[in-house]
RNA sequence: GGGCGCAUAGCUCAGUUGGUUAGAGCACCAGCUCGACAAGCUGGGGGUCGUAGGUUCGAAUCCUACUGCGCCCA
């Protein structure tokens, strides 16, 4: 074995082992194992992994893992979304870059091709990506979401909402992206801060040019399709003017004022112009005052027809030059700056435009009451349990889903019209000519949209395990029991996947239906500054280019480290070295063990007899105890920080050391010992670092003289099987540490070598507990380097020693190193004080709290006992420390 | 405008129900080529727990307000 960990040597290898056992792949009909299942939330096809993926993927595996080795039929499905507007965007792209063609010149089922083409040579990358890091889904199963089963599935689902009238089709305000030139759902476009300008813009009153209205606007190029000024029915300024007329300018049109009490009299003038065509308040606020909606914007957003002079122009010209035009007839009365959030795609980052149009909606609010309840009654729980609020926050004010998409990538609506546009919809596709199934007439056209993608995956659950034929897979593995993602995908995906579930798992009955029992919600990985890593800022780290630097095991295992649960994490590359360094730790323990031990024998607990063996099967034992219950509960930082204390401290820094002369001298014992510890210890650490534990499971695995799991990935998770927890040998070996530690400390002031034998004396202060062992005195003896040692209540205290207190505050040692009259004064002096100083701080604060009439009257006698103990040792403490200062 | 989170050592973060001396990694200082590991070993220094109030015998921990940072929603 080389001194150093090399992960790239290694992973590929045991990928591959993996791969051939079928490792990962479910059990299947027969399996008489409990199931557990886990879906991925699927990638962008077009993605490639970030640092989210990586985090996300990482807490997925470990879950997955560790359920494996404790004697689940572990399933988890990995998949790819298809990504309807980013797929065709990069497409098009790419189509127009390398041949100067749009996709119309294609036409539809060329284009389709293209993408086709496109997704099967770099669809998978992303799902490559995640083996990388080791992710041990059951790949035999990969799902993409327009796969023929999905897609099935997709349309059965329409079908149903279809039939049950909860989807419909009209002309609706809706988010329009100008450069996509398609709808998208409120949830997908975000809110730029942005400085611009509010502009004061005079509307005369149609009776009485010389009068006018001021209403305030960021969008003045919009007053075109004005049909109406709204002020609110309290507000005296107008009381006069509501019902009366306005000319608005430019086009010439008269518009109403009404009384709203949506308008806010604080903001601008108090007066709001109302465009119901081009903004979501204006399109309610119309619908209440029955004013026109008129369309000012082509797809592109130009301005159409309506735009009178200024039609043609794009958006943004048309803003100046209606400006202008006002200016000119004195109406622009003034602009200023204003901060305010503009709404933009997701997507494209274009400034979203309300628009009227025609699409396709789903009724939301009876598939959300079902939803809400599943958190109520507790079939859904959130980790962290903070997130169930904004589940439940947007389930409650939940609006109608626009599901259509003027794309082409996508499944395409299911709905076929006759002759007088009267729709069909039908999970079979349906023959251009034939009668249309209730109006009989003959069918002209099918519907040209395709569907939100997320009315694709939000069926993922039941989709990929075969719904909507009820087959075995969905039977056995249908409710999931994890789902680990992002926050920003509550809404989006989480609740309209436990919507879907309620809605069509038909064969299941109540909280049955719920498709996961835990949403884990993982932390936001941010870069080193605290702002969130993304594409557009460039301060993403490369997930891949980490593990090709530290190592899939060392980016998984730091990522956990760094991450506590839920919370967020600023992020840099070298973060990634404590991984590493842990991992190469790991690596360089087998090492001693497999180098040092020789044939592993099997262990026999009757025969383990030294202190230092029973303490560390007693740390193994608190350690399997502790870890699978972090595992169980999804406590993974937890679960990481009590196998790094318990590989690096305890093994490392005091077990090893503690056997190795007793190695060189062939005690069958010690070897058996570090066997067992080393073999838990890789499976403790397999679902945090699979690549580096698989390996080295191999090397132990033909050190054993006796029989081990072949794989380390498919073995029992280790429970402590025959360990006992013993609490007064870890208590004996602490102290042991801290006297040992004393020592050291000693010769380093002293200038005295580790490797010069030392003369120690311990005296036991009335501070030290009465306890069952004595300090392990053999471990002592060789952890630091002791010619002797000499213990009790008052030893006789060789003159000339250098002195510490060890055990606590107050000390149970008082550490004393034989030096004979060489004791550095200076530094001992220095010690001495530095720790009278802290012990005269903590002796206040105790006087403090004893001199407190309520203190002793009201805390527990126990508390008040504790303290009066701790007030007389301390007091002894400084005595002696008095004692001691005053004799140099 | 509404909601949520965070503020603890130079940096990144832990800190279960309030109760001995608030912990770790990195960084820093000193020493170490001893046969697992310098990506290491040994020892050490470093914190009035954001601010101001409050509850309590007792607050990093509970409450209120404020300040700063971040996120989500409208």
């Amino acid at each position: 074995m080389a001194t150093r960990y090399d992960p790239v040597a290694v992973e590929d290898t045991m990928r591959a082992r993996w791969d051939a056992a079928k490792a990962f792949e479910a059990g299947g009909p027969d399996d008489p194992r409990e199931t557990f299942t886990i879906i991925i939330p699927p990638p962008n096809v077009t993605g490639v992994l970030h640092m989210g993926h990586a985090l996300n993927g990482t807490l997925q595996d470990i879950v997955a893992r560790h359920r494996r080795m404790s004697g689940f039929d572990t399933l988890w499905v990995p998949g790819t979304d298809h990504a309807g507007i980013a797929t065709q965007a990069v497409v098009e792209k790419k189509l127009y870059a390398e041949e100067g063609k749009t996709r119309e010149d294609l036409g539809r089922d060329a284009f389709l091709e293209r993408i086709w083409a496109w997704k099967e040579e770099h669809g998978n990358k992303i799902l490559e990506q995640f083996k990388h890091l080791g992710a041990s889904c059951d790949w035999s199963r990969t799902a993409f979401t327009l796969d023929p089963g999905l897609s099935h599935a997709v349309r059965v689902a329409f079908v149903k909402l279809w039939e049950q009238k909860l989807i419909y089709r009209g002309a609706r305000l809706v988010n329009w992206d100008c450069v996509l030139q398609t709808a998208v759902s409120d949830d997908e476009i975000e809110y730029v801060a942005k400085r611009s300008q509010l502009h004061y813009l005079r509307y005369p009153l149609a009776d009485d040019a010389s009068r006018h209205l001021v209403v305030a606007t960021t969008r003045p190029e919009t007053m075109l399709a004005d049909t109406g000024v709204a002020v609110h029915p309290d507000d005296k300024r107008y009381a006069d003017l509501v019902g009366k007329k306005l000319r608005l300018p430019l086009v010439d049109r008269e518009i109403p004022i009404v009384a709203d009490d949506s308008v806010d009299s604080s903001f601008g003038t108090g007066a709001v112009k109302v465009t119901p065509g081009h903004d979501p308040a204006d399109y309610e606020r119309g619908a209440r005052h029955r004013l026109p909606i008129i369309n000012l914007l082509e797809k592109d957003g130009s301005l159409n027809e309506n735009g009178g002079p200024f039609a043609g122009l794009p958006r943004e010209k048309a803003r100046k030059q209606v400006l202008a035009a006002m200016k000119e007839q004195g109406l622009l009365e003034k602009s200023e700056d204003i901060d305010h959030k503009v709404p933009v795609s997701d997507r494209s980052k274009s400034p979203i435009e309300p628009l009227v149009s025609e699409q396709w909606f789903v009724k939301m609010k009876p598939l959300a009451q079902p939803a809400l309840k599943a958190v109520e009654s507790g079939a859904l729980t959130f980790k962290p349990a903070r997130w169930t609020k904004v589940y439940r926050d947007w389930l409650e004010k939940v609006h109608d889903w626009c599901i259509s998409r003027q794309l082409w990538w996508g499944h395409r609506i299911p709905v076929w019209y006759d002759e007088d546009n009267e729709p069909a919809a039908s999970v079979t596709d349906l023959e251009l000519g034939a009668p249309h199934p209730t109006t009989g007439k003959p069918l002209v056209r099918r519907d040209d949209d395709v569907l939100d993608t997320w009315a694709s995956s939000w069926l993922f659950p039941m989709a990929t395990l075969g719904w909507p034929e009820n087959t075995p897979d969905l039977q056995r593995y249908y409710p999931t029991q994890f789902l680990s993602t992002a926050s920003d995908i509550i809404y989006l995906w989480v609740a309209r996947m436990v919507m879907a579930g309620y809605a069509f798992m038909d064969e299941l009955d109540g909280d049955a239906k719920n498709p996961f029992t835990t949403c884990y919600i993982h932390a936001t990985v941010l870069d080193a500054t605290g702002q969130r890593m993304s594409k557009s800022k460039g301060n993403g780290i490369d997930p891949l280019d980490m593990i090709a630097q530290y190592g899939a095991d060392a980016v998984r295992f730091s990522l956990v480290m760094l991450t506590k649960e839920g919370q967020d994490t600023k992020l840099a590359p070298e973060k990634f070295e404590m991984g590493r360094n842990f991992v190469n730790k790991l690596w360089n323990a087998a090492r001693f063990v497999l180098g040092k031990a020789g044939k592993l024998p099997a262990l026999e607990l009757s025969k383990v007899d030294a202190l230092e063996d029973r303490w560390i099967l007693s740390r193994l034992a608190a350690t399997c105890e502790s870890v699978h219950g972090h595992y169980e509960r999804y406590e993974f930082n937890d679960a990481a920080t009590t196998l790094y204390r318990f590989v690096w401290n305890d093994v490392c820094d005091w077990y090893v050391e503690a056997v190795k002369t007793r190695l060189e001298s062939g005690d069958r014992v010690a070897a058996a010992v570090l066997g067992r510890v080393l073999g838990d210890m890789l499976g403790l650490l397999h679902p945090l670092a699979p690549f580096v534990t698989e390996a080295i499971w191999e090397k132990l695995r033909a050190a054993s003289e006796y029989e081990r799991p072949e794989l380390l990935a498919t073995a029992p998770f280790p429970r402590g099987e025959g360990l006992a927890r013993d609490p007064d040998i870890e208590a004996a070996l602490d102290d042991a540490q801290e006297i040992v530690g004393s020592v050291r400390k000693l010769r380093q002031q002293n200038n005295v070598s580790e490797s010069k034998p030392a003369k120690v004396t311990v005296a036991l202060t009335d501070a030290a507990p009465a306890r069952a062992l004595p300090p392990a005195e053999e471990f002592m003896r060789r952890l630091g380097n002791f010619e002797s040692l000499v213990m009790g209540k008052d030893p006789e205290r060789p003159a000339g020693a250098a002195v510490d207190f060890a055990g606590g505050s107050p000390a149970a040692f008082e550490v004393l190193l034989d030096l004979e009259g060489l004791v550095d004064r200076e530094a001992q002096k220095a010690d001495l004080s530095r720790n009278l100083a802290k012990l005269e701080k903590q002796l206040a604060s105790i006087q403090g709290k004893l001199g407190n009439e309520g203190f002793v009257a009201k805390a527990p006698a126990e508390v008040v006992e504790r303290e009066r103990a701790r007030l007389t040792e301390l007091e002894a403490e400084r005595a002696r420390l008095q004692a001691l200062l005053a004799a140099l």
